[in-house]
This record gives structure tokens, sequence and C-alpha cells, in this order.
DNA sequence: CTGCAAAGTTAAGCTCTCTCAAAAACCTTG
DNA sequence: CAAGGTTTTTGAGAGAGCTTAACTTTGCAG
């Protein structure tokens, strides 16, 4: 039995090494505590135990000092998990009439109910969407993202270049509801106008 | 915050307290220990453990040796549980097509999501069902049930009287299947063809 | 290359929920 | 109405996951 909190964990620890992959960085130290511990909103220690737990189990490496990596055991679960978050995502807005920035919460919750059956379900019903209502891609069942836009950084474009806003680093609930009162959506048309370099800001149009 | 474990408890004594209603009882006593060890499948200590826990907060009241009873602020939380339960059953038979007897475990897992939000919109999405696939009445959001069928339990019917299921006792997974072999389900029309006095049992047709 | 601050780990202890074993209360029956 | 059997409670303890405090390792700055 999988629990709930090991669930987390490696759900974590997968989106900060999804995360390192676009920055560029040496990666000869893996995920440390400290990172794990902020992210989540728990303390040092907790972590320790967990990691030693974790690679126990063979869901991840684990040197004392080293810093963690998921195991391909490992990731296959977190994979599973941002699957099952993304659909009921998508359920929950498209579906239920939720605004995108409300249903983080409950997808958190709902992610963690267990059932094959129930998930493989949920996705045909849904029409096997590829991405959730914040455009972040969502693996098959069998784990495989088919992310097939082509995405760059709003810090990546250049004064005048234009595109169409597919996803965001940034999904928290705040940011969420600061797009939300500029009308701005999934989908929008977004032209940078004018990039001011001391902050690596943007105004866009 | 109230744990899962609580409210299943509460839900367990909610449903044993449901029950008695309907047999001739002296109900001096309250719920007992053991009835709802047996049907949470634990041990009597844990039982014991949790009815001090449950009337130190005021959801139920506690008497050594004397069982126990819900306080209206414990039926409460029992009811809305049960709401959110049966809402979710809805919703896995109606719109991701399970059959009757396979929802149970997985809106078991469901009925734990907190959010108010969710269970409002789940109901007036799913149109503000009144009985759940099994044909259990619904309670709406102050906790009211309003069950408006006549309901006849099958020992109690006559040889030759006729009638359409609208609920069952037993709702494990092995008597569901087996109506379904015989396909019976909620709505079939069905006749008392024979009674047989030794075990209560009857035949229908 | 050394010393010190930051990061990480170990240790001790808390809560929750569970278990098994033993003691206590209850209740039925002769 | 007492004796025995059943039910319930108490007690001790385990495992998961958390916290704080104390200690260790790391790695950067001088």
């Amino acid at each position: 039995m999988i629990s709930t909190s090991i669930e987390n964990y490696l759900k974590c620890i997968y989106q900060l090494e999804e995360q390192l992959v676009g920055e560029r960085t040496d990666s000869t130290k893996g995920i440390t505590t400290g990172a794990i511990a902020d992210r989540m909103e728990t303390q040092a220690p907790s972590v320790s135990d967990m990691l030693r737990k974790l690679s126990e189990r063979g869901w991840a490496t684990y040197e004392k000092y080293q810093g963690t990596h998921l195991t391909f055991e490992g990731r296959k679960i977190a994979v599973d998990i941002l699957r099952k978050h993304r659909l009921w995502e998508v359920f929950l807005v498209e579906k239920l009439g939720f605004k995108w920035d409300e249903v983080h919460d409950i997808a958190e919750q709902l992610e963690h109910v267990v059932s094959e059956d129930l998930v493989d379900r949920l996705d045909a019903w849904l029409g096997h969407p590829q991405f959730d209502p914040h455009g972040d891609p969502i693996p098959d069942k069998k784990g495989v993202m088919r992310d097939k836009r082509k995405k760059k950084s709003l810090h990546d474009m250049q004064s005048g270049e234009a595109g169409v806003l597919v996803g965001l680093g940034d999904t928290s609930d705040t940011f969420l509801r600061y797009l939300d009162s500029f009308e701005i959506a999934l989908g929008t048309r977004i032209t940078v106008v004018e990039r001011f370099e001391f902050d690596g800001s943007v105004r866009v149009l």
C-alpha cells in the first residue's frame, strides 16, 4: 500500500526534477532535502526520513547529503498521480464549471483516490484530453506525455513577437487570479510589447 | 479538522442507528461497541477509544458499557458524508457507466474529499438526484432526506403481492451481482410467488 | 586551505489509529 | 442470587508521519 504522504513526496520530487530540466544546472547533486521541504511546507527532518523510506522501497536513489533522484518505478508512480490530478482538473473545469484557479486543492485530494478502472473511465469519458486547464500535458495510461506544442517562455521572446498562451510556470491561485483580472487565459493571443531587462519582466498585449 | 477515520465511525454509527429504527428494539442501550467493531472490521478496543474521542468532541454521547448515540452535531456530519457518498455513486453509475455493484469502494474514498463547493456543484450538475443507484435516498444540503416512496420489505409482502424494487437492505457486491444474474435491478417489477416461512426467504417473479 | 555558516541528519518525543493481552463489568441461566 | 461466559474497557506497545533541538557534514569565502 502506498500512502498519500508517499505519493505526495514522489510527485513533489518528480516536479522538482522536471523543473531542473528547463534550467542550466550541474545536476551532479540530486533534488535537495531543503527544496523538497520548502515545496511540501514541511520540515527537513521529515524529508530525510521519507527519503530513506523511498530508497528502501526502491522508488528513489538516496545518499546522505547528496540529494535524491527518482528511480524508474518511482517516476512511474509520480506520473500516475500527475495524470489523475490533471484529469480531475479537466473534470472540475469542464463539467462542473470551476474556474482554473479554483481546482488545485480539490484535485490534490482527488488524485489520491485509488481505482485504475475509475481513472480509465474518467479519461475516456473526458475524451482523452491532452492538456489540463493550466495547459500542462496529461500523461496517457502508460505514462507518456505527448506535448506536441512548441513552447517558448515569455522571457525568451523578443519585443513584438506574438504567440498563444498554452501553459504557465507559476500556477498559484494568486497568479491565476492576477491573470484573470487581465482576461488572460489559456488560448489568449499575446504580443510582447516591451521588455524590462532590469528584472526580466515583460509587458504584453 | 475531522479525520477520515472519525468520519467513518460517525457514518457507521449513523447507519446502525437507522437500521434499528426498522426493527422492534428496546433501544435503552445505545449502539454497542461490538456492533461497530463488526461493521468496521476492526477490534473492540479501537472502538472504545474512538467513542471516548467522539464524546469529547461532542459528536456522540457515550457512557462506559452503555453503548453510544450520535448527537445532533454528529448526525449532521454523518448525513453529510452519506450525501457525498451517494452523490458520487450517482456520478459513477450515470456518467462513467459503472455498474451498481462496482461503485461502493470508490465512493467510499470519494466521500472524504473536502469541498463544500464541489458537493454543491456535483449535486446541481447531476440534477439534484433524490436516490442513489441502490435506491437509497440522498440527503439535501441541509441534511433532509425526502423519501417520498412507500417502501415495503419483501418479508412483509404476501404471496401474490407485487411491487417495484426501489432499494436494498444488503448492498454487498456479492448480493448485487447475485441480483444482476437474475436481471433484477432498481425499477424491476417484482411479484412474490411463494414464501418459505422456515427461513423467511421468498421466491419472486 | 581553513574556518564558519548553511544545509542535512540524527535523536527524542508528540499524535493518531491500530493491535493483542489482561482486567473489569455485565448479564444470563441454573 | 451466584457462577460462568460474553462483552467492554484498560493498558502496553507498534508504525506512520510530524515537530524541535542538537549534532554532523558540506562547501564557500577569505
